[in-house]
RNA sequence: AACGGCAUAUAGUCUACAG
């Protein structure tokens, strides 16, 4: 029993989670009796894999079964629950945790602080930060990168830096993640010259810089409208000795072309990084079309959107066809707007509020007021509220 | 007391109005 719930925890660490649960399964077929420890391992597997419905269910059968479960079984729940966005269930099981007299360990809160950083909600960070030292839970690296990560998507800068600062206090060395979460932070908050000032310090620090930390500093000039700059980064990224340009990276730039209105150079990133080897993903497309679309080169986008319909395992998402939606908008191409929203419904993709709005814009660019208001009641009658 | 299980960072789409 023993040897197969290492078995398990291999699969987890390979990110194999079909097979960890394959030999859980197995296990018990066996007439094996699964421990504490071989059930964590087999719900982490579906943690990383995004299945939080497993993992819930895995829990159940472990109580259900007459094991209880440890702190750490709860851990990789509340785990697999917030790397899903689940910050619902992962509070209920939180309180579970309390009632049944668990100590919450410097693990459980990092997931619970994930679950507020996903809501962008940097105060309730806060408030479980000061709570998990109410309890006697010592605050880690991991702990403070979760609050700057949750900084992020308010763009609260001012609140990451102070949180940076109290880590030099509590004499806890930073990490690349330290420095990542505080880039993106920068990018949010449009302080594209503070997002370089981190990465030039994690550089001159006996840290290792990584892809992450480049890609971030992309992101923010790209936010900034520093599309120079972000290619200059692309650039001194393949240049760095031990670290290469991903899909990440492309993108990132790919995206700040647009921003910046080089749409002739967002398509020359994307035909660079398939040169380089690299296979561009629907971000990448979906960011060119966009660039393409925003400067009238509707013909253009409508290639790139074809590329994607005919790429080896790509498919145009909702995302592309709503940018694509929109370059036929601008350059008044109504009708082929409304062939494409056919297509992606035909496909199954669901059109969102964006989706409508473009299709309407592309109505009224063209005065087509009939059309513009038949979309209008077409949303309304797909449960979608205009806004 | 030890052993097989737990947490953190990066990219894409719309409109109007105001500035």
């Amino acid at each position: 029993s023993f040897m197969w719930g290492t078995a398990v925890a291999a699969c987890a660490r390979a990110a194999r989670w079909e097979e960890a649960v394959l030999l859980h399964h197995e296990m018990k077929a066996r007439g094996m009796r699964p421990d504490k420890v071989s059930y964590s391992a087999v719900i982490t597997a579906c943690d990383r894999a995004l299945k939080w419905q497993v993992a819930v269910e895995l829990l159940q059968e472990m109580i259900a079964s007459g094991i209880m479960p440890d702190i750490r079984a709860y851990n990789s729940v509340l785990s697999a629950l917030a790397r899903a966005g689940n910050t619902k269930l992962a509070l209920e099981l939180f309180e579970r945790v309390k009632r049944e007299g668990l100590n919450p360990t410097v693990f459980t809160f990092a997931s619970l602080i994930k679950c507020f950083a996903n809501n962008g909600d940097w105060k309730q960070a806060l408030l479980l930060l000061e709570d998990m030292r109410i309890s006697g839970v010592e605050p880690n690296l991991v702990t403070y990168n979760s609050c700057i990560s949750a900084c992020e998507q308010a763009g609260r800068l001012d609140v990451a830096q102070n949180l940076f600062n109290e880590l030099e206090v509590l004499k806890i060395r930073p990490d690349v993640i330290t420095y990542s979460a505080l880039i993106s932070t920068c990018e949010k908050a449009g302080e594209w010259r503070q997002a370089l000032a981190y990465l030039e310090a994690l550089k001159a620090s006996n840290l290792k810089v990584n892809e992450v930390a480049y890609n971030a500093a992309i992101a923010a000039c790209g936010r900034g409208y520093q599309w120079r700059k972000a290619i200059d980064l692309l650039r001194e990224l393949s240049d760095t000795e031990g670290l290469k340009p991903d899909v990440y990276s492309y993108s990132s730039a790919i995206a700040a072309c647009e921003r910046s209105q080089r749409w002739q150079d967002a398509v020359d990133l994307l035909e660079e990084m398939i040169q380089k080897g690299l296979i561009p993903n629907v971000v990448c497309f979906s960011s060119a079309i966009s660039a393409c679309s925003k400067a009238g080169q509707w013909e253009f986008a409508m290639k790139l959107l074809q590329r994607l319909r005919d790429g080896q395992g790509l498919t145009p998402d909702l995302i592309a066809f709503n940018a694509c939606i929109t370059g036929c908008a601008r350059s008044l191409q109504w009708e082929k707007a409304l062939e494409l929203f056919d297509e992606m419904v035909k496909c199954g993709i669901s059109p969102d509020v964006i989706t409508f709005n473009s299709l309407i814009n592309a109505c009224a660019r063209a005065s087509k007021v009939e059309q513009a208001f038949s979309l209008l009641k077409k949303m309304e009658s797909s449960g979608i509220t205009p806004n």
